[in-house]
DNA sequence: TAGATTGTTAATCGATTAACAATC
DNA sequence: TAGATTGTTAATCGATTAACAATC
């Protein structure tokens, strides 16, 4: 695994400690809670910068305002969701995009039935317009919750429309589709990550 | 990466070629389509056994049988789903448990507006009733889709009634808690994904 | 038989851990 | 100053890739 893949987690311990009160932390009480060694914890830290300081630890609130920046969630990428079924909605109740670097700009749908409604502060668009609304708000990131059938057209027109970045929950494997183009890709295959416990589950039993 | 983790992707790229229509597939041409090299894939298919043969490749139905057998996705693994929000029901809809390895036996849920309503098969029936309802029906698998201020009382709750496997979408890191005891865990922490591409977004945009 | 492609071993690479000198 | 703990280098480990003999 990689140190960005840990970098979110790391975020996260930071914020749970500094809910708790805790000012301080020294790598190997940080190592205790968040389930990584402490030379892990230090060597991960240094590539990014000097956060802490010999005989005392890391500063918490420091340290996660310092990891926060590098992850970037302090900024304010626009952003738009494709598809408001129950995962698109599931995910706009569930996360704060603010807080993770993102503003929402829009909602589509292809539903004539949801298109108009309005879920928290933003009504739900037409996909027709897509073209139309990019092309104003010019926004950097999607999040693709659409099915997998209209996955890859969908895709393709938002690359077209200057969308840098996917938050991918289809089974479609944009990683591999964009690999030359600068294009991000953050794949959630839900799928996947079930049929990893199903193999765990099988194991557990067969012991 | 582990051999474990990338069966479910071998698998899902399997059943797209076995619709395509595709019968027999060479390690070389697979790894074009999957990404990886042909070695790791020549590599991981023999940890489990010897699918191919010299000179044909692989036929793509043996193999995708032969690792549904490895991930267990032929089995019904009796499970529960606690917390039917958005993203319990977004899972339901979404997901072909009993094509995962999994019977869902029931949903469970706190919020009486709710409890009672028929989702798919399931009625949604009333946490009280959980401890009745493990006791005769067994779970040994549980998807946490409750808010984080619940998971770990529930978490206790399930563990005590004999469930060995959670599908965690809880903030909360089971896999650390419980680490000795023969726990499966299988995190799903979309906020640390979401931040990933956060991460991802500001290097393309820093260049 | 010749060509193709696996199974498998050996070489390489990268990531994790251990160790310790620097320093607060 | 002494104790604690980082920053950083070196050692270890595991995973990935390359190579090729086996064989269909």
């Amino acid at each position: 695994m990689s140190v960005t893949r840990r970098l979110p987690r790391y975020y996260r311990c930071l914020g749970d400690l500094a809910d708790k009160g805790v000012e301080r932390i020294s790598s190997r009480e940080f190592a205790k809670i968040i389930g990584f060694t402490a030379s892990q914890i230090r060597q991960d830290l240094n590539c990014f910068g000097g956060f802490g300081q010999q005989g005392y630890g890391y500063n918490v609130a420091v340290l996660q305002r310092e990891i926060g920046r590098i992850l970037a969630v302090d900024r304010n990428f626009p952003a738009i969701l494709i598809g408001a079924g129950n995962l698109g909605l599931a995910l706009l109740n569930h996360l704060r995009f603010e807080q993770r670097g993102f503003e929402l700009l829009g909602i589509f749908d292809n539903n004539p039935e949801i298109v108009g409604k309005t879920v928290r502060d933003w009504s739900i668009l037409d996909i027709d317009r897509l073209e139309d609304f990019c092309s104003t708000n010019h926004p950097i990131a999607a999040i693709l919750c659409v099915p997998d059938s209209a996955a890859q057209e969908i895709a393709d027109r938002l690359v077209a429309l200057g969308v840098k970045a996917f938050w991918n929950f289809t089974h479609l494997n944009l990683s591999l589709i964009y690999d030359k183009e600068d294009i991000a890709v953050e794949n959630v295959h839900l799928g996947d990550s079930l049929m990893t416990l199903t193999y765990l589950v099988s194991e557990l039993t067969e012991k």
